[in-house]
DNA sequence: ATATCTGCAAAGACTTTGCATGAGA
DNA sequence: TCTCATGCAAAGTCTTTGCAGATAT
């Protein structure tokens, strides 16, 4: 673990929301003006490959990336997205009969199309209410 | 509905999986080679904006195009991605239960939050038979 | 005529790669 | 020394835009 890989492991550790590539390289930029933005892609692809980090795709065009597991465990990757401006909100409510059906939604699908499930993703799209108004 | 038009939303049509822009614009290209890349994303924007179709990333960094709607009504978008081979099936097992809960979950998510849900999505990834022996 | 649609080429946004430098074992 | 990490610049992909010609009403 060199620094800047130390640094944006951090960034994203701190992060509250899905960052982007230059979300990061704009926030270690800031306290070390001598890491660049290929440095920050690299190591993104790396903390992918361990397993520490996931990148998610919202429709925009670029890819976010959020810690795989907090603190507590696995982090439920369950967002509601506005299409209108783009905010990203992690929920967390209603999470654990989420968690029962997906589970046996996983075993059942690997049996039938013998697959390995590693991840699943459940996102709702729609307008947040600032966006809704405006429409 | 111009000759190009319609026959990008009759290669969509017609699909059995997802497609991409390119794997469009080469479908029609065959059969109508005046017809450009620009137009494809130009007339999958309109369908888009006409609800007919929906765009979605699985990752690999371009969009695919799915109809929205099929004969029998909305269709599922839920979907098995394979992480080795980008391989993407429609699954539509075990639907009913999901669509009860995800019905549930929308709408109690669309309360606390005040955004009007429009979609959703859920993805399962993993590695299908082959990706699993070679990994 | 007037508005819309189209293809080509150019531009744009995000991401990856080549290469020489620099740091660490 | 030898390996790995890094930054810069260049290249690569997918997508969007500018513009002039073609098409349709």
């Amino acid at each position: 673990m060199t620094l800047p890989r130390q640094e944006i492991f951090d960034v994203l550790s701190s992060a509250e929301s899905h960052l982007s590539a230059e979300d990061i390289y704009l926030n270690v930029h800031k306290k070390y003006p001598g890491v660049g933005l290929t440095t920050v892609y690299r190591t993104l692809e790396l903390l992918i490959g361990m397993g520490l980090i996931r990148r998610f795709d919202f429709g925009d065009g670029r890819g976010r990336y959020q810690l795989a597991e907090g603190p507590k465990g696995k982090v439920h990757h369950h967002h509601l997205v506005c299409s209108g401006c783009g905010k990203v909100i992690d929920y967390n409510e209603f999470i654990d009969d989420e968690k029962e059906l997906l589970s046996k939604v996983g075993k059942d699908l690997s049996k039938k199309y013998n697959f390995k499930i590693l991840e699943h993703e459940l996102t709702f799209f729609g307008l947040c209410e600032k966006c809704k108004k405006n429409e």
